[in-house]
DNA sequence: GATGAATGAGGGTTCATTCAT
DNA sequence: TATGAATGAACCCTCATTCAT
């Protein structure tokens, strides 16, 4: 459905803009042009399209992400894989990473939109998953040393995440991707066997 | 004035309950053991209770990392010092960092609960600022190789930041204590000459 | 038109069933098996759809009971027609009688759906006419005693109108028929010379 | 709490006047003289409104009439005294039997304010029951004649509720009474030994 | 100072009605 | 003729803020 597709495009431009409690229904509907009925008549209410974005946005980034798990290539270039696609879709979203954050601390409050599921979250620990498993991989086929995944991975994600955050406060990142590669490296030195 | 501090961590506790927006100023009344009307009396408005929250927040955060500069230690030290009491920091600052979180969201899109001034985002500068400084120090005294300080301070900032999304979504990081120092190691040795 | 009066049922099911102004017109659609806005090629308006339930119900009323005038016989025997076939009418309405009801205060509030015109409290009027017509009949043909017609006619009309509230509340009402006709033999011998 | 007495009286002439559905919580405001929130202070929704007009109506009704029972008369004449209280009771509601007829329609639909309570419904079940019980008295101490107490109780509520609807449509009643003490006596003998 | 009853602007949501197809 | 997507006026309810006590 395109025009339900275009509200929700327009609900993450006006809820990047002004916050998700502070955007309205009524600033969805002008930013999509429409009336404000209308968007009721996609989603059965402000709380449901708090879970579009939610889908609209973990979608995206779990498939691309779950794709590199079953590329024939080391685990090493898959974690180099996930970490420039990862920082590839950072860049794209721009200030859609405030809703991101948004949503994320909504759900670690343990607050839903849904009665049983947490999407955010749970995208989060997919996200930890298909990290580990690939650091199981690379130390079971003798490419990493004697590492611990878990934790690892726990330490993946947060340099992922941290670098989300520099990118929400230093809007050009430019002249930072040396630097990140840099830094990916040390990372993988340290792992590598 | 004991009773404003008081009101400030109740407000806090319920800020972090339910969210900046959620929260109501009822519930940091009831919280704090006071009338409704009494939170008038020591603050403004809604939005005076979250820049208290900020200053208080800032404040400890800023000070306690002011303090290593001063110390007679070698540049590397104070990095090992802001980075030690930055995790304890945030480790005691439990699902208070949900409101810190929020705070920084919201200064990152611009608004402002003062005229003029966006405190949470100021602190963030601050501190990386103090990081460069130091990092100019080492620099200077032939501690460090020959590094991009800016970038390297947001690297340094994006480790601790990342660390901070961990504590948020594990809430055991017991067992990660270790890692972080390997991860320290990791890092300070990619800098020294 | 058959569609008409199609939606014109479908309306009376589910006004009876969810109330005057909780029933939707998207219901009266759905319960019709057409679309929404095939209501409105054949009514205006939903009081327009409300005035034809009103003539719907009241037409099947005062003509079946206006016929039993013409018949001749007795005043005493039009009257127990009449309370008969009132019954009986009452006893096929069912939860109708929950949306004539509804109509009824709406028309004693002196609301109306169509300017000028209230239906219901009209046919409510002619139907006590009738009854005053017939006992006036009976008056001047020595079969009933000295009588004031107008407030025997409203004691009749009390008595069926107290009997529909019965059905409403015990659906059930079988075992009641005989009370009913002890009732009205009771009430022509007070009446009869 | 003689403000939430003063809201319900405004509610009901609001009701009374616009319908129950049609009546804004704004107009119960305005008619009260209070503000709109102020109506939330003391009801917790518009339902939580027709629930205290429900309970409002029918305690007086119930209360009044259960006294009756105690008296230390025959059951003819707790008979006539309920009878008596009913009529009066009825003039004196006025505008609030259009209320209290909404109210007994919504019931009967089964629809309710309260979950698992239907006040309205009840009120009329006990009333019914209290009849009974004086009609069972009766025929046990030999006062009436082999009478089918349920189907007479339901006789008597019929021909009260009837009377409640001329008052409704011919509001000027006053040389109606005489046939209300007529009718009662023919009924009294009808099942009087 | 402390209180909480009172307030009303504001926003989510519903639904009768319209109209292009 | 039939349709249902689109609309926005209307209304319930929330909650920050005020102020008389």
């Amino acid at each position: 459905m395109p025009k339900k597709h275009q509200i929700i495009e327009a609900a993450i431009r006006v809820f990047a803009r002004e916050g998700l409690e502070k955007g309205k229904i009524a600033d969805i509907a002008k930013e999509a042009g429409i009336g404000k009925g209308t968007v009721y008549e996609y989603f059965s209410s402000k709380a449901d399209v708090f879970k579009a974005i939610e889908e609209h946005v973990t979608t995206g980034m779990i498939d691309v992400v779950a794709e590199v798990l079953k590329k024939p290539v080391s685990a090493e270039e898959k974690l180099r894989l996930i970490f420039s696609i990862s920082v590839e879709h950072i860049n794209h979203m721009g200030d859609e990473l405030l809703i991101v954050t948004e949503l994320l601390v909504h759900g670690a409050r343990g607050h839903m939109f849904d009665e049983g599921t947490n999407t955010m979250v749970d995208m989060y620990s997919t996200y930890r998953e298909l990290v580990e498993t690939i650091l199981i991989e690379g130390l079971q086929n003798g490419e990493f040393r004697e590492i611990n995944p878990p934790g690892i991975a726990t330490l993946f994600l947060a340099f992922i995440d941290g670098i989300v955050w520099q990118y929400v406060f230093i809007k050009d990142t430019s002249n930072f991707k040396l630097l990140l590669d840099e830094a990916l490296e040390s990372f993988l030195k340290g792992i590598k066997l």
